[in-house]
DNA sequence: CTGCCTACTGAAAACGGTTTTCAGTTTCAG
DNA sequence: CTGAAACTGAAAACCGTTTTCAGTAGGCAG
């Protein structure tokens, strides 16, 4: 479910939910982003296209569009509850720790750790829930890219 | 950092911090329960321990034992801020969403996902926050173990 | 068009978990 | 003993989120 106009208002009618401007201003928003936004935000960029919105809307309506999965929420080990534009199709959310920016990645092979995770537990493994953090290519090179090191994994 | 007492103590002493009586209840609390605790939770575990233990004093040990690693603070796609007893090496934690009880691996070999990632988004991967979740093998016998799925990857 | 019904709205209040403040208390060194 | 610093719990403050409420907007039947 991505989070283009059209797909969006047909997720909306098929629920009998209306797409509002004050709803639309939000969708917006949080397309337009890119990087990861938390429900202030998503207020305060949504407000410049609908000045009259309010906090209650923005946080029902993310809500609705968590449920039908045209934002996703990331975690981080120190922070919550922010949000991101969802891809169509199952990934994962790279958030670069230097400008926010969330990129999806969608080669997500987990069967090998997940089948030794449930091998060394016992446990059946029913969800997992992965989120990579780093540098963006952009802010890397604004950096004078040191280079890949190749962290963070173990 | 393991959660027994020697080692605890040990890191206490070297920050200048003193393990009272109250700390030490919150420490065993956790290391007692096995299954991931929210605060509150680990505030009536540890009061059985010590009840005039403050749920202000859980909360600031709690804070110093994350900073010296000894407990780990789990997050989830719908919760977020339960705390398990950290291993002695890295890890990650499977927690059971039937019975609450958490479980570490250590077999994590992320360098295959990280990578993939790191090439399809161009991105510096940093960090990786992984969580499973899934029923652990006692729960699973309980309810009538309908054997493994395989679920959950992708 | 009008009237009606339902979804929707923002402001304000309520809520709940966490953090800070404060006035002691405990612990330790000297 | 004295003094200094860490520590404590209760209460208040804080802050992001949710609920309540009275009113508004918009689609549809007539």
């Amino acid at each position: 479910m991505a989070l283009d106009a059209d797909s969006i208002a047909r997720s909306f009618a098929e629920r009998g939910l209306r797409l509002t401007r004050q709803r639309r201003a939000v969708v917006d928003a949080v397309a337009a982003a890119g990087a990861s936004l938390s429900a202030l935000q998503v207020f305060d960029a949504a407000r410049e296209r609908c000045p009259e919105l309010g906090l209650t809307t923005v946080y029902r309506t993310l809500e609705v569009l968590s449920e039908i999965g045209a934002v996703r929420r990331v975690h981080g080990p120190d922070h919550c509850e922010a949000f991101v534009p969802a891809g169509a199709v199952h990934g994962h959310t790279v958030v670069c720790s230097s400008c926010g920016r969330a990129t999806e990645f969608t080669q997500c092979d987990m069967h090998a750790v997940v089948d030794a995770a449930a091998r060394q537990t016992g446990y059946e493994i029913t969800e997992h829930f992965l989120q990579l953090s780093g540098i963006c290519a952009a802010c890397n090179a604004a950096a004078g890219a040191p280079g890949p090191s190749g962290k963070g994994a173990g």
